[in-house]
DNA sequence: TGCTAGTCTCGAAACGGTTCGATGAACAGG
DNA sequence: CCTGTTCATCGAACCGTTTCGAGACTAGCA
């Protein structure tokens, strides 16, 4: 025969019913000692594994976890690096409590929903993590209704459980460096407002400045969308009309555009103005000057969005948000005499 | 009743047997013009979705791609963006022919053995892609033991279906765009020879300068890892016992390394030497100058990969490659007069 | 000795679909 | 009118597990 051992196969040569062997197999009580062996060695000799569907159906557990991801992640994410070390986190997260991890990507809001309610109603997954929840969140009347467990990476307007950054403590980092190198009038380039992380991280910008006892400028917070083409305009525009020392950028992209246009304008970095961003990737490392950035740390941020998934699959209520913290990577362009010189890598 | 209706209700409530139902449901032919109508409709009603575990085990099929990631993915793919086009072309595919994708990274080679025979065990997925294969390629006989369908990225010793770039043409793009610049004696800076990608570019390299006229010189084909840190050692030491106004970078970040070390050596880029890298990436758009480059459209990798082996599954006997051309993406560095001015984007 | 509680084992019934073989009706050709 | 197809439908078996209820056996205790 040619068809992999069931667990029919296992129980015939052990000499057992089929539940036993279910149930010597699966580690449950009420098995004896002797029986519970003989199963085993069966189930090696004929080398059986059990058949996951079978499994699944019986039981009605998918042991997989679904990635939703809305929007274009281009737009989303600066960097595609984000994606990659999300799932990263996932993935372990997933392993370690034996869960597997479907993709399903959406490159609209609409297409979303889509994917949701095919997952939902294909029963395909236990749970699902849903990125960059927007205002509209149109999916989550879905999610209720089929009470299905989910969590959102981002901070959602609506109540729902979720795991983000503190976007508040990542930018107040970020200026409060600047801050310590003796920067006194410090710009920021914040994202769209509708990102509720940019809206925190003004939030951040704002009690970094309020510890140090600087008074906070309205006409120093600008904003532009997340590429470098924006970030050159506007920096290019604003620039001559403010006097700053210091620039605080919302992503990586956005410092590259503002470097280049205050570099247009001859203003040297870092001797002239310092910058520091948010965002710590291949472009932050690579650039020249390397860039001094705080780091999302994007691998815990997955990981812990499937820890919370679990926790609320196994019927834990659990309704307060992870919050990963961000971490300064010191570089060139923040002009401090403590830059490190890993150039030599 | 809470439960999710199943399609006896369906059978139930249009007065056919299961079986009917299902034929039905399922667009078979030997089904009446009424009796499928009622059916349909009795599912709309009850608002019927079949569940996709149930159907998988009954017909065998799991509906489920695998994608194996050996070897941490950091080391392989000098960026991370690399992972999430690849996963996204993937993705596209997958949904094409109503597959699913699921994860399996692992950090070595393996433990992606483990995951190769866990998947093969569970019966879990339909097909594998496995990225990077290597020179053992461990898992590949159990892979060929199950007669579980697979396709390779990237372009493995041993015999077996695979996508990658042509990575002949790649490199031969890129050279021969600096000859057409003028350029007569270009330096080839190429990563590690182990790499089948390697060992192919070098072959392109060699095609553009026989094409061109020009003749090869041993010497300046230099090699080094794949990290900016590596570049800058091997193009800091060499370059200045060598006369060379361009070169060719495998990689991006290898592209950053030896123009870092051009400058130490107050050598301008591109007036001195022009530089093309090979991968189209956030760090070839954003660095200053900005980097001619040739795009590898991973996305199409993984496009491809899924759509062979989908066509594997199929039993299609589909031996041959797939390769994905590359396309040069002119930006400063190469200091062509053609560059495009893209800065406002 | 009789009763109860606790172990161990078993067969059967799920889980929710697909597929196969049988059955009957309608219809064609001889 | 008989026979052989083709079409439409049905019931039952099956995919490979888990779980449930029941029965048998063993101790422990009055």
């Amino acid at each position: 025969m040619n068809r992999s051992p069931t667990i029919r196969d296992v129980a015939k040569r052990a000499g057992v019913a089929v539940s036993t062997a279910s149930l010597a197999l699966n580690g449950k009580p009420y098995v004896s000692r002797e029986t519970r062996f003989r199963v085993l060695q069966a189930a090696e000799e004929l080398g059986y594994h059990p058949h996951s569907l079978a499994k699944n159906l019986a039981d009605g557990r998918t042991r997989n976890l679904g990635l939703i991801t809305p929007i274009s992640l281009e737009h989303l994410f600066a960097s595609a690096g984000f994606f990659s070390r999300l799932i990263r986190g996932m993935h372990r997260a997933a392993a370690e409590h034996g869960y597997n991890l479907s993709l399903h990507i959406a490159e609209s809001e609409e297409e979303a929903v889509t994917r949701v309610r095919a997952a939902i109603r294909g029963r395909s997954v236990d749970g699902l993590i849903i990125t960059n929840p927007t205002v509209t969140c149109p999916y989550l009347k879905d999610l209720k209704r089929h009470r299905i467990p989910f969590v959102f990476i981002g901070r959602p307007l609506e109540e729902a459980t979720y795991v983000d950054n503190d976007n508040v403590e990542v930018s107040r980092i970020g200026v409060r460096h600047l801050i310590e190198c003796g920067h006194r009038r410090i710009a920021f380039l914040n994202g769209p407002a509708h990102f509720t992380f940019c809206v925190d991280r003004l939030v951040g910008y704002r009690a970094a400045l309020a510890e140090a006892g600087l008074p906070y400028e309205e006409d120093l917070v600008w904003q532009s969308d997340l590429t470098e083409g924006a970030a050159y305009q506007v920096v290019w525009e604003l620039a001559p009309k403010h006097e700053f020392t210091a620039l605080f950028a919302g992503s990586d992209v956005q410092a590259v555009g503002a470097i280049r246009a205050l570099q247009a304008r001859g203003v040297r970095v870092p001797q002239d103005v310092a910058v520091v961003c948010v965002n710590n990737t291949d472009l932050t490392s690579h650039f020249i000057p390397s860039l001094t950035a705080v780091d999302l740390h994007e691998y815990w941020l997955g990981y812990w969005a499937v820890k919370r998934l679990v926790q609320t699959i196994d019927g834990e209520r659990t309704e307060h948000p992870v919050l990963i913290p961000g971490e300064l990577v010191e570089r060139e362009s923040c002009g401090c005499p403590s830059q490190d010189q890993q150039r030599r890598g």
